[in-house]
DNA sequence: TAACTTACCTACCAAGTGGTAAGTTGTCAA
DNA sequence: TTGACAACTTACCACTTGGTAGGTAAGTTA
């Protein structure tokens, strides 16, 4: 199969699994929007699940390719981290296909496991604890501690991201339009409140 | 049908559909969890949507009952937000199922709601917002910006708690243990620091 | 030219889906 | 004793699911 073929067979497959999830998209319905039989897409990647699988392994090389360009662009881990997330921020303000993807990932992942046990976004996340687990003043914190922080972080671009779908359809796209506008300004301030001073109290 | 029995039904239900998602159940797998066939269901509820609907119908309004005693508890807007997103990440460590399901609704919900066409996380939400918009220093916040904020918060404890038990599998039970134990010190040197003052550039 | 590969196709299958129709059983009030 | 009603049941339906089997047409290579 050539090369771009299988990036397109791979983007629309990437979209509708984001949208509907693993269960809720059907072979034929992805064929089906590319113009093919489900046979066909069968004939290129030998089941579903290693559809899914080859999507997600796309998704991971990505995610790791952009945290591999901050951090050669920055020395510093704190300016790197911030970067990193700033970017996402900005990415998921409008485009939100990939969050969706990796949250639906996160929710189904444990049930499909079982079939298919792979974890497709393990290096990146330990990528970006390690990042995490660099930044002064923090490598007293615990592993833990520093992880928490990061998921934490990462929730709040994350759950956001996902959630505008729903929450135009609940409020109305004006509304959204002014809460969207908002949404970088009041997370740089989070980001910068909460990686300002290293861990005080707890730990 | 008795009460107690609904409630055991709902109970059923709701665990089932968050871990697999509205479109991942079948009746018969709730059935059959129940010890009856999917007809006594569908005798019950009508249909697999009105069942959703009566299990997300639950959620929403003991979400409204909990913020209705923190905000009766307490009458420090400031305190009732921090005592609320305590008691919930605190209630998140152990507890996944509602953070799940809500996710999933938030997910599917733009799908599913061509159909249904209800929005039963439209009052919840609007507590919260109308929470945040009495913080004091935050009335010249504009509205979308307070939603966004509350919103990030909301982010920090869910993802985390969603993402459980994938992580469980990533890392193993031991250091996800650790991570447990770290996550509710880490976020309350979030929310602290992100809510001790008021927006300052942004906005 | 012959052998092989790639990219598709139609036809089919067993299993499962949500939902309807029409009983059956047990309880309880009149 | 009768009748009403709730809580089920079995039987069935049309439809969709992932996947297999087997074929065709167009290259590509020996």
């Amino acid at each position: 199969m050539a090369a771009d073929t299988r990036e397109q067979l791979l983007d629309t497959a990437e979209a509708l699994f984001a949208e509907r999830g693993f269960y809720g998209v059907s072979i034929a319905a992805i064929a089906d929007e590319l113009g093919l039989t489900k046979q066909a897409l069968l004939h290129h990647f030998g089941s579903k699940e290693k559809l899914y699988g080859a999507v997600l392994q796309r998704v991971s090389e990505d995610f790791e390719r952009k945290l591999s360009m901050v951090s050669e662009a920055e020395s510093d881990p704190l300016k790197q981290l911030r970067a990193y997330l700033y970017a996402l921020a900005t990415d998921v303000r409008d485009e939100q296909i990939r969050p969706q993807l990796l949250m639906r990932e996160l929710l189904d992942n444990k049930r499909r496991a079982e079939e298919a046990g792979t974890w497709y976004l393990k290096p990146y996340l330990e990528r970006l604890t390690d990042m995490v687990r660099c930044l002064p003043g923090r490598d007293t914190t615990s592993e833990g501690a520093a992880f928490a922080l990061v998921y934490q972080l990462l929730g709040a671009v994350t759950y956001f991201a996902v959630s505008q779908p729903t929450l135009t359809g609940i409020f109305g796209s004006a509304r959204m339009t002014e809460i969207r506008d908002a949404f970088p300004g009041q997370l740089s301030n989070l980001i910068d409140a909460v990686l300002a001073e290293p861990t005080h109290s707890a730990d």
